[in-house]
DNA sequence: TACTAAGCGAGACGGTACGTCGCGTCTTCTT
DNA sequence: AAGAAGACGCGACGTACCGTCTCGCTTAGTA
């Protein structure tokens, strides 16, 4: 996925010839970034030259594993969002409070900020989009298992859309972090209020009194 | 709305003297840039100096007139997204797909060109958020018209999270527009799938046979 | 001869448009190529972020007037010389130990310098020894002038070749530049010692009585 | 004269433990320079870098034997020159003929490349200039020679400065190389031009009449 | 009619970041 | 230990755009 393990894939087996890149200077590199990312200043402070400096590297060490500024702030955003969360299978709306929390409470001000430095070459360059895809369709594989899981427990319609509910399950999140707080909707118990919404629909039904045990 | 309006704004009783602001300006600037936008180039295409180039304009008729590129930007977008649409009335179903509809429609690759421009400014300087949002929320008001008297037609229920259900709608399309395709996901018929996911719900019901009208 | 002046240029009638250069910047990115190529320093401290930060200016500034370093160095040299000597006329002698003197005393450590700076791209592109030569021929051709007057008035020979001795003229002074010191040739008295050895000749004569005035 | 020897000197006694230098690796590196030197490239196509991939040497190949660029360029340039020829001894006028003609012959173009390349460094690094020195000194202690036996034999005045006349026998080559032509200097012929004009002398004599014989 | 004040196209200005290149040093494995 | 390969910190290169600032000219309303 990074440019920077593509470079030492596992899939090599002679050594390449020369002095080894200094692994020391990826983390420092994504860790600047990502320092910056955090610092409280503007979306455009996060240069390649004040992460070079920040890191303690030339400018010419991030150039040799990312092609482009943008190619790094792809990276340090994956490394960011951590391991993907793995949901326990006590009940399709416990686990999906559980991974929508999960993705909220992460980082929701670095986020924001590293889309900011992202979108422009996204834009410019839609291949980057599939990249950026690449972070983000593992956690919504992880949405799929846990629909399709209740499909068959029948916590779920059988019918269900698959793809467009995990769709309404993380946009609004996108929304809320690129927007910040839309009038109305709780910052406490987001997911929760998020996750009923979807249960339930928003039509009206004619059977209230069939519903006793909710 | 634009800054233009607000300096030449309709409290002023007396005349300015000097010569007065040439419209054509205005209007030239603003193609410019929704043409710079749309021309296929990289989102930093969009710089001032080219918007000025293809304006036929000087660099400070541009700053005189918005107080730098991204407010530039902003306004370009909400002249882009043209007048809110009206719904009909007939149905909330019906009302519902036509607003989505027209927004999807609507300049999908520049509006993602746009925000490109945008997000670098608004996450450097949050009250800009606002201004974004002063394009975005009348837009989401007659959403939450359509849904206020669906649930007086008794068309939605009655307990419906008006707020949420807006972000359900709205926010799928800004994940869209910003990502491209969803694997899944129709581009055809889309709003129609997305309405109707939100109005049923996804929780199973017991009662099968109690919708037969449905 | 510099890219400045020729921008501005004596010929044009009609007034170029949008704002003038300023002169001011003129002056002060030449005398900090002065300053900077007498400091001290080694060759390469004369960088063109050296030369914008010391005279306050930017770098664009810099590019603008000169198209790289090199031309920059070429016209802070002509003009580092000063306005050439005019010779007083009253004996062949005496107007060339002047002109070599003043041309051997003016900035040597700086001449030397700026011809460290000069040559790589001298030999890059040798059109621009032409340029070069534009600054040194004013000075050989009033070398000439005061060869031509000798020959006239009898104090040269006839026959002589008036290209050939303004070579043995300057060519010494370059080499003294360039190389420093060579063992056994004056500082004091050099002018003096160099004309005496061109005007008499090295060949032995063999009528020592004929030359009793001298 | 080279680093190179200075490390491996013969006051070594003992061998040095390890694998020996690879001799192959000096000459191709030399030629590699002069390669570079005369591929018609700009001055700064010698770099270290391309000396080094040209030779298919490693870079640290060349820092082990010169302590840096200039100091390989010194080297390259002596070499360039070849063996100090040796007068034949019949006159003065031809030794110096056969002198100068030598050196003006060898390598013109190459020539002027290395100095451009070398002057930086010289003037960064005034030590440098009798290391610079010592290429050139040899050949002027072979002229001074021929001075020398032409007072002895009568062909030369006995009261010639012999330090000033070598300065007027080198300094114009090293003009030419440098600036390329002097207008009405030939090309043909010029060393005899050049040591005739030292020879006689520009001064006119009273006595025509006295040098019958010459 | 002349004056005054502002708008206008043009482009220079001080900055700052970009991505590239070469320097001289270092670290790896191979010979 | 030398060698080929190439990564490393550093710093200059020349370019592009930012937002501001003069220029000379044009276009109104006021005197």
């Amino acid at each position: 996925m990074t440019t920077a393990s593509a470079d030492t894939g596992a899939g090599q087996c002679r050594k390449a010839p020369g002095r080894p890149r200094d692994a020391r200077a990826d983390d420092a590199i994504i860790e600047a970034v990502i320092a910056l990312l955090g610092s409280g200043q503007s979306a455009d402070a996060v240069s390649i030259e004040a992460v070079a400096a920040k890191a303690g590297v030339g400018k010419a060490t991030i150039y040799r594993r990312w092609p482009n500024k943008e190619a790094l702030l792809v990276d340090a955003v994956s490394r960011m969002k951590g391991p993907i969360p793995v949901p326990e299978g006590t009940s399709v709306r416990e686990d999906l409070v559980m991974l929508i929390s999960h993705a909220r409470s992460k980082n929701v001000e670095h986020y924001s900020r590293a889309m900011a430095c992202l979108f422009p070459e996204m834009v410019r360059n839609p291949p980057l989009r599939f990249v950026f895809q690449a972070v983000v369709e593992p956690r919504r594989e992880v949405m799929r298992g846990v629909l399709r899981r209740g499909i068959e427990t029948g916590e779920l319609r059988a019918d269900l859309d698959i793809n467009m509910t995990v769709l309404l399950l993380t946009a609004p999140n996108l929304s809320l972090n690129l927007f910040g707080h839309v009038q109305g909707v709780p910052e406490e118990g987001y997911a929760e209020a998020l996750i009923d919404a979807i249960l339930l629909g928003a039509a009206a039904r004619p059977e209230p009194p069939a519903l006793p045990a909710e």
